[in-house]
DNA sequence: ACAGGATCCTGGGGGC
DNA sequence: TGCCCCCAGGATCCTG
């Protein structure tokens, strides 16, 4: 469910809750998370320290001493959170580090268990991060190189934003506000896009997400983070879940269709495609 | 190379 | 109330 706001978010919020602690003991639900979690990390974790808590693209990067690192996606519904070992035992609770000192628990609660959590000797994370799987922070994304990218690919540009090589941390939210943002209709293929308007998106991709970050993320669906706090950010949608309401720019419902296997939302007006002459109309 | 579909899961909402 | 179907902030694998 998180996007790059949402993940932000949570790192902003177990940063100070986790930095200088030590893990001193890890329980494991029998449940099979995306990449099943091993009985020896428990082992190998208890008595760790945390130094460091960050985010690359949607993963939560948790450095610890000892040189591991322990690397966590939340998928589409999971959460990561700091509570009270007495806190009641959520249905769905996989993961549950013990802390010292204190008597807290970090805890991996997710229902759908897209997500996933592993441990990694640190020498491995910067290639498993920066490697084929994931592209540039969206922050660090230089125009030149997104403009390129888009230029050699057919692929719609909903597609493209998707593509966690081409820039991490975009997902379905992001995608179409920043679209929006853009005023470019999420379907156009990228090797139609010229400089003016892959420039365009390449900004709005950054505007779109620090606004959101401001706004804590969203929060949908009752899903919170951490201790209950909600995001902002979706009172703030201009397409995404606003189908048949009027466009914030020019009142033209907003119109809702499925690209790359995702629900889509756009103006019609405002992110039109370029006007596709027929037989007919050039005759 | 790429689009499209299926897959991994659970829960919530709408329709009947 | 229950049941069935569809949908969901993700990523990956397979097929055509």
């Amino acid at each position: 469910m998180p996007e790059l706001p949402e993940v932000e978010t949570v790192v902003r919020t177990l940063r100070p809750q986790l930095c200088g602690r030590s893990i001193v003991n890890v329980r494991a639900s029998r449940k099979r998370l995306r990449r099943p979690w091993r009985p020896a990390w428990s082992k190998a974790l208890a008595g760790t320290r945390i130094i460091a808590v960050r985010r690359r693209g949607k993963w939560i990067v948790i450095e610890l001493d000892r040189e591991q690192v322990l690397l966590a996606h939340l998928g589409m519904t999971g959460r990561f959170y700091v509570v009270d070992e007495k806190a009641p035992l959520a249905p769905h609770t996989h993961l549950i580090f013990g802390l010292q000192p204190g008597r807290d628990e970090l805890r991996f609660h997710d229902p759908r268990r897209f997500g996933s959590a592993a441990l990694l000797p640190a020498a491995h994370v910067e290639r498993f991060l920066d490697g084929e799987r994931l592209g540039p922070e969206p922050f660090d994304l230089r125009p030149a190189d997104f403009r390129d990218r888009l230029r050699r690919t057919r692929r719609c540009l909903k597609a493209v934003l998707l593509d966690q090589r081409v820039v991490a941390g975009v997902g379905n939210i992001y995608a179409d506000e920043s679209l929006f943002e853009a005023r470019l209709a999420p379907g156009r293929r990228g090797c139609e896009i010229g400089k003016p308007e892959a420039d365009r998106l390449c900004a709005a991709i950054v505007t779109v997400l620090r606004r959101a970050i401001e706004r804590h993320g969203s929060t949908i669906r009752n899903y919170f983070y951490g201790d209950g706090q909600a995001g902002e950010y979706q009172n703030e949608f201009r397409v995404y879940q606003q189908t048949g309401q009027p466009c914030q720019r020019c009142r033209t419902p907003i119109q809702q269709t499925r690209l790359a296997g995702r629900a889509t939302h756009f103006c019609p007006r405002c992110q039109r495609s370029p006007v596709q002459r027929s037989p007919a109309a050039r005759g």
